[in-house]
RNA sequence: GGGCGUAUAGCUCAGCUUGGUUAGAGCGCUUCCCUGAUAAGGAAGAGGUCCGAGGUUCAAGUCCUCGUACGCCCA
């Protein structure tokens, strides 16, 4: 892409007002037009590389303001690395599999489960899954666009492609061949509307507060000493698994007691008893150690279903606990993890009387067929009406369930796939030493904990749209087992050429094969795997990596990742799948820097959710503010770690103070070097040594930005950048434009060379976090009048900052001038004197006025609308009051415990002698406590004020007072100015251009006419009048209160 | 129950790393001013137990301890 050759020296006109969503689809169209994204990465060959992987968006449901935040993240940083040079490959992606996607299509097929699904049919429903994915894609597509998110969605990495899915199984065939993908009965935590079991980092994501029965029961016990007098205790608050209770777990290092109400005996652990009993019990004396206890028998609770061995005793279990309950713990092994490892350790059966879905099975009496959680209350009234029921509570906890459809889940005991994350427990924690978090608290905080409390990732799903799981099980000898990796494996041993069938269910399932001198058929394992493995995967399997040709080279060299960006909560989910499987497959994590945001909240601080109408949808919101403001939001509004809220109010406020600052600025800028046809080729520029001090200082605290903007970015700090430009874009338009208008007015080259400057530097600054309103200055501003300039703003450089131009100290001064500034508005407005009349002088202290310098105290005069600039000092000692006071900061470190007492001795001494001797000798004694103490300059706050007869506003140290005096002189100025105000709003409301000449006529008496025949040159001049005469028939204009009266014509 | 984070004006948030005199900004509100780029700008005002309690220190919004509330995560 080149400039148009077109192109004429000249600015293009930029209106003053804007519509930012209608320029930001101008923008689009333009991006489109000239290919700009494809240019951006059109790098040279050497180019440095910048890899960031996209963490793909699960395409199920319509995309809302939160996907945004990460998005806005993960463009801005790849546009600022592109501008500094290096290559950033953006691939677009999309996590299609999973279960998220399963119920989607199920709720749109009105099915109910899995076995609805299987009569429907798995390809028909796989079909289905694969259109929805297709279809909110195209969603996301739309609004990715809209907020102009750069990111490469003509070739998409989809985790359901058969390249990416043979991938996966190559991955899952690595770790197979490290002996780390194992099956294993497990009790995990299972969804029983969804069929499946759920793997941990999904568990996490599901936890809510619900009420359940906290039951304590009666256990009679039938042998050892306590045999017929005394029953056992047991808490639990999942009373449906009573029914297939199989021993209670006593830790053998507790003492556990008998305690009596008088009527019955009951056996609770020592630091229990009150808490499980309550009121009115008494020990009776007898103890017995936990250890002693093994083997007792009791009688079960309920006798409705069978054991087929001998069961309902104790067992020692270390993992019983004094915290809760009574430190008797029912066991249930099918239905708890721990149960199960003790139960096995004593050989006791595994007894299962719920189905798969759930209910009970249909013979088991008193609760056949109900659903788990719904026997509660059915069995609990049982337990109480056959007196066996202690006490009922509601147990108020959390309790994890679905994370999709909300059904509590159940902790059941399944075959399923793991693979072994704890063997490599300890290069994760190495990989994770070596990334870079922000925040950084997540390193060790929220990530470690969780890498360090690591168990095996449970991988497989009993489920249908998803990766299948490359196992092939030998019919004949289920101990014989292939592991495939690829389509290409599987046709080697099938005989077939299956380098064209979809490797989903239930194609894949039908492939099955035999061995030569083996008995058996193999047959692939029905699971599919858990969809965070997929995208977990996405490092290689976007290229299809190792099959697909060119991959290998591909991933090389975009291995790891330099950059990622996600929400928080991929914490335990992407965040942790991508790390896991680059470590498990190649041994190295696979990103070095990770971004970690706060969630997106309503304006309410409430989660946006569809119930409490809180919702704002992302597109509406860029079409009423544009995505410029959304960004600017998202990247600078307060902490990107943090929570945060969105609302209206927030992103006009954007607007006002942000985006249409810095484009009225540009607005300004080009109408007056366009109307003076300036260009920064049409002459020559002064350099920047000989400019005004405001130039100097613009340029300077310009380059200053660009320092700290970068220094910002590169540690992901957006807020930080965010912050400097907007106060940036706030001192160049209401500090310099403010002050420097008249030289823009009288085309003074050297203030058009430093705000044009400006805005070239300023808009590369804005280009990664606006990209919008950027890119239309750059196309408007800076493209038409510089030769050779890249055709877009995000094919620029990215500045650097030119530190010979960073002028020590005259940022303080120039802030020390706009307080003085401030002070002398102040004054003005409590004597009420209005800025347009003149005033012979002003009076600051005399440090300040040493400060700020002749050109400074300029400024100040002309801003004030004063004659001179004083020093109060210089006006004459005897009007002066001074005081002065310890500078604590100082003071400490000298004094230490002394600092009080000096500090007291500065405030009593005098002020004035004080004041005149570190003058003179920059030095001075205070006396403490009789001892003298030499204070210096540095110790000492000294301020001035004088005594009388001035309007005086003094703050933190500074004081500023107005001479009021008035004379004939000053009265005429001031007349002067009103009539040059009431004349120029006289140019405005008749429609003139601000270039074009007048004539003026006038009639007023008194004063104003001896004001304008006195200031006939100054008056011509401000409101470019080319003859000025006195004398008016038919006046156009008139102001009573001033007694003017004239006529504007254009010239 | 445990971990982490947060708590500053009516609202949204800076400031805390490195303790210092009278704690800031924007929005909103009241009054006034300015305006030849601005949907802007300026001045004044109202509005603060810097969550609470202890502690360290000459000095605490800032450091330490404990507690409270809220959020997230884990159990």
């Amino acid at each position: 892409m080149t400039s148009p050759p077109s192109a004429r020296a000249t600015y293009r006109p930029v209106p003053a007002h804007v519509d930012l969503p209608v320029l930001e689809r101008e923008i689009l169209d333009l991006w489109a037009d000239q290919g700009t994204f494809a240019a951006s990465l059109d790098t040279p060959a050497d180019a440095p590389r910048w890899t960031f992987y996209e963490g793909p968006p699960t395409a199920n449901g319509t995309p809302g303001t939160h996907h945004v935040e990460a998005r806005v993240f993960k463009d801005v940083f790849p546009r600022f690395k592109t501008m500094q040079g290096y290559h950033v490959d953006r691939k677009a992606g999309w996590d299609c599999h999973g279960l998220p996607v399963e119920i989607a299509v199920e709720k749109e097929l009105g099915l109910g489960g899995k076995p609805d699904i299987e009569a429907y049919g798995i390809a028909e429903f796989n079909a289905r899954c694969r259109e929805a994915v297709v279809r909110n894609v195209d969603l996301f597509e739309e609004m990715t666009d809209r907020m102009g998110y750069w990111v490469d969605m003509s070739d998409p990495y989809r985790t359901m492609e058969p390249s990416y899915v043979e991938s996966v199984w190559w991955a899952l065939s690595t770790i197979y061949k490290k002996g780390l993908l194992t099956q294993d009965f497990r009790v995990a935590p299972y969804c029983p509307r969804c069929g499946t079991t759920l793997s941990d980092h999904e568990l996490a994501q599901g936890y809510e507060t619900i009420t359940d029965p906290s039951v304590y029961v009666r256990f009679p016990l039938t042998s050892g000493p306590l045999a017929g007098r005394a029953s056992m205790l047991v808490w639990t608050t999942t009373p449906w698994t009573l029914v297939s209770n199989t021993a209670v777990a006593v830790n053998p290092e507790f003492t556990y007691v008998l305690a009596t109400d008088g009527t019955e005996t009951l056996l609770v652990a020592e630091p229990l008893v009150a808490k499980a009993l309550g009121e009115g019990w008494t020990l009776t004396g007898e103890a017995f150690a936990g250890r002693d206890m093994e083997r007792w028998t009791y009688q079960r609770p309920f006798e409705l279903i069978p054991f087929p061995s001998e069961a309902h005793f104790v067992v020692l279990a270390d993992y019983v606990t004094a915290e809760d309950g009574t430190g008797l713990v029912h066991q249930s092994p099918a239905f708890g993890a721990d149960d199960m490892i003790v139960c096995k350790a004593y050989d006791l059966p595994v007894v299962n009387p719920i189905r798969a879905d759930g209910h009970f099975e249909d013979d088991v009496p008193l609760v056949g067929g109900q659903f788990f959680k719904t026997a509660d209350r059915v069995l609990a009234d049982d337990l109480a009406s056959r007196g066996l029921m202690f006490n009922e509570l509601a147990y108020e906890h959390s309790y994890p369930h679905c994370w999709r459809c909300h059904t509590p889940l159940m902790y059941y005991a399944l075959p399923a796939w793991y693979v072994r994350t704890t063997a490599v427990k300890d290069r994760l924690l190495e990989e994770n030493a070596g990334t870079n978090w922000f925040p950084e608290t997540i390193k060790n905080g929220r990530y470690g904990d969780w890498l360090t409390n690591n168990i095996d990732w449970s991988l497989s799903r009993s489920r249908y749209w998803g990766t299948p799981l490359p196992i092939w099980r030998n019919d004949a000898d289920p101990s014989k087992i292939v592991c495939i990796e690829s389509l290409a494996e599987l046709s080697a041993l099938t005989g077939r050429d299956l380098s064209d069938l979809d490797p989903h269910r239930p194609y894949i399932d039908e492939v099955t094969f035999e061995v030569d001198g083996e008995a058996g058929t193999y047959r692939r394992v029905p699971d599919v795997i858990d969809a965070w493995f997929d995208s977990g995967s996405m490092p290689f399997a976007q290229w299809g990596y190792p099959h697909a040709e060119g991959s290998k080279e591909k991933f090389e060299q975009a291995y790891p990742a330099q950059y990622i960006c996600e929400a928080i909560d991929q914490t335990r989910g992407w965040f942790y799948s991508l790390m896991a499987v680059g470590t498990l497959v190649f041994d190295q994590s696979s990103y070095e820097n990770v971004v970690c945001l706060g969630h997106i909240l309503a304006e309410d601080g409430k989660k946006m959710s569809k119930h409490l109408g809180n919702i704002l949808l992302p597109m509406p919101l860029m079409d009423e503010h544009g995505a410029d403001a959304l960004r600017w939001f998202m990247a600078c509004s307060g902490s990107p770690w943090a929570p945060r809220r969105i609302g209206h109010t927030a992103l006009s406020e954007i607007v006002r103070k942000v985006l249409l600052t810095y484009w009225n600025t540009t607005a300004f800028h080009v109408l007056y070097a366009g109307t003076e046809g300036w260009t920064p080729t049409s002459g020559e520029v002064p350099p920047v040594a000989e400019r005004e001090v405001l130039d100097q200082w613009l340029l300077s605290e310009l380059h200053t930005l660009t320092r700290d903007v970068t220094v910002a970015l590169e540690k992901f700090d957006t807020q930080a950048a965010g912050a400097r430009l907007a106060s940036f874009i706030d001192d160049m338009s209401n500090w310099y434009v403010r002050r420097s208008r008249r030289r823009f007015w009288r085309g003074d080259t050297a203030a058009f060379a430093t705000l044009h400057e400006t805005l070239d530097v300023l808009t590369r600054l804005m280009a990664p976090l606006t990209p919008f309103i950027a890119e239309r200055v750059w196309q408007d501003v800076i493209l038409p009048v510089t030769p050779d300039a890249p055709a877009s703003v995000h094919l620029a450089s990215w500045p650097v900052a030119d530190e010979s131009l960073i002028v020590e100290g005259l940022g303080a001064r120039v802030d020390l001038a706009r307080r003085v500034t401030e002070l002398g508005r102040a004054a003005r407005a409590e004597a009420k004197v209005r800025t347009r009349q003149p005033l012979r002088r002003a009076l600051v202290a005399s440090g300040a006025w040493q400060q700020l310098g002749a050109d400074l105290r300029a400024q100040v005069c002309e801003e004030l609308n004063v004659g001179s600039l004083e020093s109060l000092a210089d006006a004459g000692g005897d009007l002066v009051d001074h005081s002065a006071k310890g500078n604590f900061r100082n003071l400490g470190k000298r004094f230490g415990k002394e600092t009080p007492q000096v500090a007291a001795a500065i405030a009593a001494a005098d002020a004035g002698a004080l004041a005149a001797s570190l003058a003179a000798a920059g030095t001075a004694t205070v006396d403490l406590d009789g001892s003298p103490v030499e204070v210096g300059p540095d110790d000492v706050i000294v301020s001035e004020r004088p005594r009388e007869g001035w309007s005086v506003v003094n703050d933190q140290g500074e004081t500023v007072a107005l001479d009021l005096e008035l004379d004939d002189e000053l009265r005429l100025a001031g007349l002067a100015r009103e009539a040059i105000r009431v004349v120029q709003e006289a140019r405005k409301s008749s429609g003139l251009d601000i270039s074009d000449r007048i004539t003026l006529a006038w009639s007023a008496d008194g004063p104003m006419a001896e004001a304008l025949r006195t200031h006939t040159a100054l008056i011509a001049d401000e409101v470019l009048a080319t003859s000025i005469t006195e004398g008016v028939d038919v006046p156009a204009f008139t102001d009573a209160d001033l007694g003017l009266s004239f006529t504007v014509t254009k010239a």
